[in-house]
DNA sequence: CAGGAATGTAGTACATGTACTATCTTTCTC
DNA sequence: GAGAAAGATAGTACATGTACTACATTCCTG
């Protein structure tokens, strides 16, 4: 029952440096489902990948996964 | 396939902090065997566990877990 | 219109994370 | 020495994460 939902910013960081997700997928070397998965938030992803998509897009894990909903572009 | 190790300084923040693994595991509402896994490195957290083990630190994500070894402390 | 790129939906299969119980050591303290 | 506390080991059961395949949809472009 690790159930709660984790939000993630994994769409926005994609669209911010105009990659798809197979092209980031790929990056990570997971399924290309896997990241549409994580987007849609139809599960969260284990920490090890949660820690490479935080590495590859060069910032902290909080800033991409959060238990709390980001705030909108206009603050 | 998300196999690659991950180590955690779970059992240094803890023993910083002087608590034992079933009180963290009570303050983290998980099982005491589940700290005793972690600890061990049978196997890692889910991200949302990772993320309320960070926060019950006070500290980012990065600091309590890596996919690299962390450095002894005398660094 | 044909075709490709990006995304969504559906479904199977397998590995891993977590809960839980029980038993064992070791260490500390009375 | 008895008992408690902390940790380790072993094993079962179940939920979730990931891979993978196939097909549908939308949009863009030649």
């Amino acid at each position: 029952m690790s159930s709660e939902v984790i939000y993630n910013r994994i769409a926005m960081l994609r669209a911010e440096r105009g990659i798809s997700r197979r092209q980031l997928a790929e990056a990570l070397g997971v399924h290309y489902q896997t990241i549409g998965y994580l987007e849609r938030g139809e599960y969260s992803p284990s920490l090890h990948l949660a820690l490479r998509i935080a590495e590859h897009f060069e910032v902290a894990v909080e800033v991409v996964f959060s238990t709390a909903p980001f705030p909108r572009i206009g603050s």
